[in-house]
DNA sequence: CGGCGCATCATCCGAAAGATGGATGTCCGG
DNA sequence: CCGGACATCCATCTTTCGGATGATGCGCCG
């Protein structure tokens, strides 16, 4: 018989943790080794007891969105013989989808999941498969059917600073750039998006899951 | 002895359900009566089961945001001695703490609370008091002291098309206005929010939970 | 090597957005 | 009942933005 897959938790909800500890309860296989609230606990958690399969939440707190989970995830699967990352979260908006599974997660889950789902994908991960939700994966390949829009890291450093309000220059003076750069930059994403103003171009990205929300 | 609390569950996500249920179950004052997946399940079970109080999340699925799920809200509290409605919401946006308290719900609690609060809250709720997490509650006395910007109708369909990425002519034709009105209606939001441009203006009221992210 | 995408900059021009200043009308409290 | 606060409407002036066009260096990949 073959030893049950250990799995760490991270996710900064009691709710949601009591939740998945009472999904994984019924099922011999698992083994819940730890829980952690915040991706700094999770990434000393994971360092100290060496899970097989890590569940962590995107939204880890106020102020730690996307990329800073990513980064966590990183962290965690340079370790030698790292564990498996299942992340998990609420929204399947693309941009944390893909800087997700860029970072190296092995999967990617939807809270709403049923627990089936769940106890699937957490056996997948543990073997090294990919696992991802259907919806999830059928968006992924609807985007690559649809090439749709991909900016370039420094399009979005400048479309985060359009969508927190900041004129052209004062974007051009943060960036240490010409005006016109800044401009320039801008008709490339216009021309992407498919729009021709900044506010729109705002609206369009934010309901592409290309930035957040605020 | 008093009989137990009879609760109901609504929220579409099966792991935030499995956690509440856990969370609820070492209670002996509590009874769960039911779950339901979506708004219109939890008004049809609520009718059926009547239950004391309803955990409702505010979330509700795709496309069923805050004010929709507000007025399931209502529906439930027309009935006949009807139960009181525990709102339960991932983040403390103003406009949605507002919205569902406008609607009639008891309490309002973040999901991140933990299991004291939300047993302390259910409690507070069948005796019809009002329980609001603490961070909510001060907030909504933070909103009362400070005199937060509070938008006309009109400056808020305004507002509306510009965050869609409309331009002033495109709005004023859509509203039937001149397109020196919509400007005046914008000068006037940048005031009251303290921005000078729309896509700051966008971007300040989407924080402040004046308007809704796509 | 020769594209191709990315990033950087310039200039010119018309159109959109913002700043300023009025004009109504309503509604509420002194 | 009258003045002030506010919402709604409008016109003129200045600044910014967006569109067009063109250019350079860099790194990557077939």
């Amino acid at each position: 018989m073959t030893p049950p897959i250990r799995i760490l938790l991270v996710d900064d909800h009691p709710v949601v943790r009591s939740g998945l500890r009472a999904m994984l309860a019924g099922q011999p296989d698992f083994e819940l080794v730890g829980e952690a609230a915040t991706g700094e606990e999770g990434v000393a958690a994971a360092r100290r007891l060496r899970p097989d399969v890590v569940l962590m939440d995107l939204q880890l707190g106020p102020g730690m969105h996307g990329s800073e989970a990513t980064r966590h995830i990183v962290a965690m699967g340079t370790a030698v013989s790292g564990p498996r990352v299942l992340v998990l979260t609420t929204f399947d908006t693309d941009a944390d989808i893909v800087a997700a599974i860029e970072a190296g997660a092995t999967g990617y889950l939807l809270k709403d999941a049923p627990s089936d789902d769940l106890h699937a994908a957490i056996r997948s991960a543990a073997t090294g498969a990919s696992a991802l939700a259907p919806s999830v994966a059928s968006r992924l390949l609807g985007r690559v059917r649809t090439p749709r829009a991909t900016l370039s890291p420094r399009e979005l450093e400048v479309l985060g600073h359009v969508a927190a309000g900041l004129s052209n220059r004062q974007i051009s003076k943060r960036m240490f750039l010409s005006e016109t750069t800044v401009k320039t930059h801008l008709v490339h994403i216009y021309a992407k998006l498919g729009v021709d103003s900044r506010t729109a171009a705002v609206a369009a990205a934010t309901k592409a899951g290309l930035i957040r929300p605020s």
